[in-house]
DNA sequence: ACTCCACAGGAATTGAGGGGTG
DNA sequence: CACCCCTCAATTCCTGTGGAGT
């Protein structure tokens, strides 16, 4: 298609402005989320006056705008501190743990973005006490107020040590020079009650809980992203409600409406189209419920692929819900007919349950006693076609 | 009320693989 | 180089559990 003409096309565009509907686009203000800022602000508030701030937990699921508002929070927080006479310095360290599943990532993570480019460490190699000794140097190098935002901390397994480092270094006396806070940021509700006693009550001090969005107010944010993005004839009133429908029944998740609407508003860019429409959003959020589930399936192990291949297989063949034990010898057979050896049954049941916990697929607990005892159903939970279609082009590339 | 099935899922361990220090 | 620290997927061993059967 070297014909001399422009391969982009088209330039006409319906966007004021795309960056607005980007996934990470921080907005200036907040819509839906006063309540949720409120008590925020007057957990941070001590800092103003230069005393230590309560330790945050935030808790709500995917796309209830905990890390925008954390972000819109601290930017105000260092706003206001510069202004004010009387606050010390603040420092923000602000860490997202996803891939970070150890105490002991977390804390290389939070040296590394103290340091300069030169004196980073590894993932790896050192003791924990060597690190946890680095990461106060660098605190009392500091000074002043230091706030540590730890999003999606659910990510850290097992050993919750780095927080414990965190709640305590200040009686401990770690921390010489200088007052510490933690925000602490999770979507999984089931997380707070994980941690071990001493850690809870510290980190915990205050908690916040970010509801998920309904209908209704997912409307208002969309209707207020789209003001802000398209031009005003560029799209259909009941485009954007449909939007905002399509995201409070699946999961009430912000992201998730201003990514179909973005989608949406691509697909009639493309098309040359000069409206954004109900069928546009229609056809976004196909697609848009196909990328998620090709990117949860991308980021499992080989073995977890086996394990969701089988789920999908079960589910084509009406066989779902399907029983853990015949599920296990349905996997066996996806695993060998792939060329690899398969797990042992308690290894295939941790893949079942982390599939559920990812929403791959939902399981549920049965008892019929003596007979037929304790054990668990399990079934697809997205669209059976996304997954079918995952594995076929996988497929093709081999 | 008590037993007991067929699993669920916690705990400890292993072995290969990332990296460190002297 | 020898020896140490941390990680990750998986294994083995084991205790927990809720209701049908007695």
């Amino acid at each position: 298609m070297s014909d001399g003409t422009s391969p982009f096309g088209n330039t006409a565009t319906i966007y004021k402005d795309r960056d607005v509907l980007r996934p990470d686009y921080q907005p200036e203000e907040l819509i839906e989320r006063d309540e949720e800022i409120n008590k925020y602000a007057s957990a941070l508030e001590p800092v103003l006056h230069g005393w230590a701030p309560d330790n945050i937990f935030i808790y709500g699921k995917a796309g209830t705008g905990k890390t925008a508002t954390t972000n819109y929070m601290i930017n105000w927080l260092q706003h206001d501190a510069e202004a004010n006479e009387e606050s010390e310095d603040v420092t923000i360290v602000n860490i997202n743990c996803d891939g970070l599943t150890s105490s002991y990532r977390v804390a290389v993570e939070i040296v590394n973005t103290l340091r300069d480019d030169k004196a980073q460490i590894p993932p790896a190699g050192h003791s924990k006490t060597t690190v946890y000794n680095w990461m106060y140097e660098e605190f009392n190098e500091l000074g002043g107020i230091i706030l540590v935002v730890l999003d999606e901390i659910d990510h850290i397994d097992n050993d919750d040590s780095i927080l414990y480092q965190l709640a305590r270094c200040e009686s401990m006396g770690k921390l010489e020079n200088g007052r510490l806070g933690i925000i602490g940021i999770s979507n999984d509700f089931s997380f707070r009650d994980s941690l071990s006693a001493k850690v809870k009550d510290s980190l915990c001090e205050k908690e916040i809980m970010f509801p998920s969005y309904e209908s209704g107010e997912l409307r208002r944010i969309l209707v207020d992203r789209a003001e802000e993005s398209l031009y005003d004839d560029a799209y259909d009133q009941s485009a954007i409600a449909l939007s905002a429908a399509f995201a409070a029944q699946d999961k009430g998740s912000a992201r998730q409406a201003i990514d179909i609407l973005r989608n949406a508003a691509d697909l009639a860019n493309a098309n040359g189209d000069d409206k954004v429409s109900d069928d546009h959003v229609r056809d976004a959020k196909e697609h848009v419920e196909r990328g998620r589930v090709e990117d949860m399936i991308d980021s499992l192990s080989p073995q977890g692929k086996y394990v969701v291949q089988a789920i999908a297989i079960a589910e084509r063949d009406n066989q779902t819900p399907i029983r853990t034990k015949n599920f296990y010898s349905l996997y066996k057979k996806v695993a060998n007919s792939e060329g690899s050896e398969s797990l042992s049954g308690r290894s295939v049941r941790d893949h079942l349950s982390e599939l559920d916990m990812i929403g791959l697929l939902t399981s549920e607990r049965k008892n019929e006693g003596l007979s037929n005892g304790a054990y668990k159903m399990h079934e697809l939970d997205v669209s059976l076609d996304s997954v079918l279609s995952y594995f076929e082009s996988t497929e093709n590339e081999r």
